[in-house]
DNA sequence: TGTATGACCCTGA
DNA sequence: CTCAGGGCCATAC
């Protein structure tokens, strides 16, 4: 049997909701999609994800907000191009803030909320 | 049935 | 900052 449907159309739903120019974790993308510690299966519900949804993939990023293709790899100048294209900034690999407090327990809630003035 | 792998995360040292 | 260790678990073989 394969991953629950259901699963993953929870996480992709919580995908889709990334607004554009901001960006979520994995970790983050499982806990809105009620999953909490399910890392691992937004990763994978993200590389199973049906084309036609058109899923905003590149907006999600690894705990540290990086993204986490191997560096060189075409998906990971992928990534960085779209996310480029929204304004994303980077700074050393990583996503360049800009807000106060870079605390990592909560980068999760300061990537989603709205960007500053 | 068992082992390996991976678009991950968190804590503690 | 890095590193190790544990957690998590669908898939592939």
């Amino acid at each position: 049997m394969s991953a629950d449907q259901r699963l993953l159309e929870r996480i992709w739903k919580a995908v889709a909701a990334i607004p554009p120019g901001r960006v979520a974790s994995y970790g983050g993308i499982a806990r809105r999609a009620g999953l909490p510690r399910r890392a691992r299966l937004v990763g994978h519900a993200l590389k199973v994800a049906p084309r036609s949804l058109d899923l905003p993939w590149h907006r999600v990023l690894n705990a540290r907000g990086a993204i986490s293709f191997p560096a060189g790899s075409a998906a990971h100048a992928e990534q960085r191009r779209r996310l480029a294209q929204e304004g994303v900034r980077f700074r050393n690999g990583r996503v360049d803030l800009a807000v106060n407090g870079t605390d990592v327990a909560d980068l999760d809630e300061l990537l989603w909320r709205p960007r500053p003035p």
